[in-house]
RNA sequence: GGCGCAGUAGCCAAGUGGUAAGGCGUGGGUCUGCAACACCCUGAUGCACCGGUUCAAAUCCGGUCUGCGCCUCCA
């Protein structure tokens, strides 16, 4: 298995530290509004890793934090003349509503920064102790230049980031020892939540949170640490200076960063005013969809979102599920049990599909190509059934479909609705009308059932209905 | 200015030295009362452009053009 590691700008094999585990952490939004589908990106790519690992046996600790303390949630806060505290877990209960529609497992452990400020000060104290941070007038900076590898992840030189024209000098920062040293701690303002420390009443910079809580849960080495590509500087950068200062051993063995989403080949921001939230995208769509389309390219790529491109994600979804469905159909009616000779060929040979999904996804995730792999057993699937195959085949083909697909998260067993008895009631009239040729209330009764949301297929095997 | 990414059919997207996967869409056909599903057929003599290396290049090297990102606690 192969994972591309931003520090090394490699394909590297996977070797976990622990035989059989998998360590991992996913730095995750901050709470301050609804989740938008920029941040479901790396939410649904690294849930994608996560179950692959699971696929593959590994037993996986994945922890990734929701940021409850920051100034965006104090700003709302204000606005709106409620706690940051409300804010926060507002949003934290809206954003686990939207995983749970784009089918995200929930993390093994989901800490709240809030939750953890004994850590971080015992963590930026070490830091102080051993010379790695300051503090003047009750802010403690982290010295950047004191740490030689500063820049590793980022493959930045320092001096490059110095002379790299941003010399404008936010307030107060005429007091740091070097204009990069990076905030570890910052005294409250009026009206801020703040904790105790020795230094001053305040708050953690935003770096320091993930440094602790993946030490807390994951240990001080780490085996993948992940996030969006415009994390890797200043904060992914900052976690390594700030974890292997205070820990004295490599932060994380490998850095994964996904691709950034667009909108029109733009960058999504509220002020191009092509901003949308998972939210808005789930009244229009199944989320099924949106998680879909966002494995439809590399994670690494960018990716370009367009109304157009859900409607082709949406399609291509439906040929998965149609097979299933069908498949399950035959499934239930089908009158022989055991598999033929014949059958027992055609199983064996179809393996060639899920072997060239695994390769697809043991070459750094591609799940592209993992999906053309699906795609092709599709395809194998719909030529080579049919009502008179034996449960036990159809039963093979369907319970390897669901394992490949449950891979990416796509959820193919489409829970049956129970319907209305009055529907029922018509779906049987238009039988009775199709068997006397009256094909024109038929075709009324169908058009009647379209209205309500209810799509009706004559097949071979029978009438099956759907909903839009 | 520094660092980096990308350009493959109408659209999306794999492929990174051996002769262009897959999906959507289009058009034609089979099936079907019709529709839908499914199936069959339909697509780049070509991989932004120009050179070079090689028996062989979308893939490697050099250059050009175009788009984008990071260097601002935005995933």
């Amino acid at each position: 298995m192969k994972i591309y590691n931003t520090m090394t700008k490699s394909k590297e094999e996977f070797v976990p530290l622990e035989e059989g585990k998998v360590k991992m952490y996913v730095c995750g939004p901050t709470v301050y509004n609804f989740i938008h589908i920029g941040n479901a990106r790396p939410m649904i790519v690294f849930d994608t890793v996560r179950r692959y690992f699971e696929y593959k046996g590994y037993d996986v600790n994945f922890v990734s934090n929701f940021t409850d303390v920051d100034d965006k949630i104090i700003k709302k806060a204000i606005e709106e003349g409620v706690t940051a505290d409300e804010v926060s877990k507002r949003y934290i209960a809206e954003c686990r509503k939207d995983m749970e529609g784009m089918n995200v497992k929930p993390a093994t452990k989901h800490p709240l920064a809030t939750e953890e400020i004994c850590g971080m000060v015992e963590m930026i104290q070490t830091l102080i102790d051993k010379g790695y941070a300051y503090e003047k007038n009750g802010t403690v900076y982290y010295r950047t230049r004191k740490f030689k590898d500063y820049g590793k992840l980022s493959h930045k030189n320092l001096d490059d980031l110095q002379s790299g024209g941003r010399s404008l000098l936010v307030t107060g920062e005429d007091e740091k020892e070097d204009s990069l040293d990076f905030v570890l701690w910052k005294p409250k303002k009026e009206g801020e939540p703040a904790w105790q420390s020795p230094w001053s009443e305040g708050r953690p910079g935003w770096h320091i949170e993930c440094s602790e809580m993946s030490k807390k849960y994951l240990g001080e080495q780490i085996d993948i640490h992940a996030g969006g590509e415009d994390l890797i500087f200043p904060h992914h950068e900052n976690e390594i200076a700030q974890s292997e200062a205070a820990n004295g051993k490599e932060f994380a063995k490998y850095w994964m960063h996904n691709g950034f989403l667009n909108i029109d080949n733009r960058k999504m921001s509220k002020s191009l005013g092509n901003f949308f939230t998972v939210r808005e995208i789930s009244e229009k769509y199944d989320l099924q969809v949106l998680r879909f389309f966002m494995l439809s390219a590399h994670y690494r790529s960018p990716l370009n979102f367009s109304a157009e491109l859900m409607e082709a994600a949406k399609n291509s979804l439906e040929r998965i599920i149609t097979a299933a469905g069908n498949l399950k159909y035959l499934m239930e009616n089908t009158k022989t049990e055991c598999m033929t000779g014949e059958e027992k060929e055609k199983y064996a040979r179809s393996a060639l599909y899920r072997e060239s999904f695994e390769k697809a996804m043991d070459d750094d995730f591609n799940t592209a190509d993992a999906i053309a792999a699906v795609f092709e057993y599709v395809k194998f699937i719909n030529t080579n059934t049919a009502g008179d195959s034996s449960a036990e085949y159809l039963r093979l083909l369907y319970d390897r479909l669901e394992k490949l697909t449950d891979v990416l998260g796509i959820i193919i067993d489409r829970k049956e609705e129970m319907l209305d008895s009055d529907i029922e009631a018509l779906i049987e009239e238009r039988q009775a009308a199709r068997k006397e040729k009256n094909f024109a209330r038929a075709d009324e009764i169908r058009a009647e059932l379209l209205a309500k949301g209810i799509i009706l297929e004559d097949t071979r095997e029978g009438v099956k209905w759907k909903r839009a």
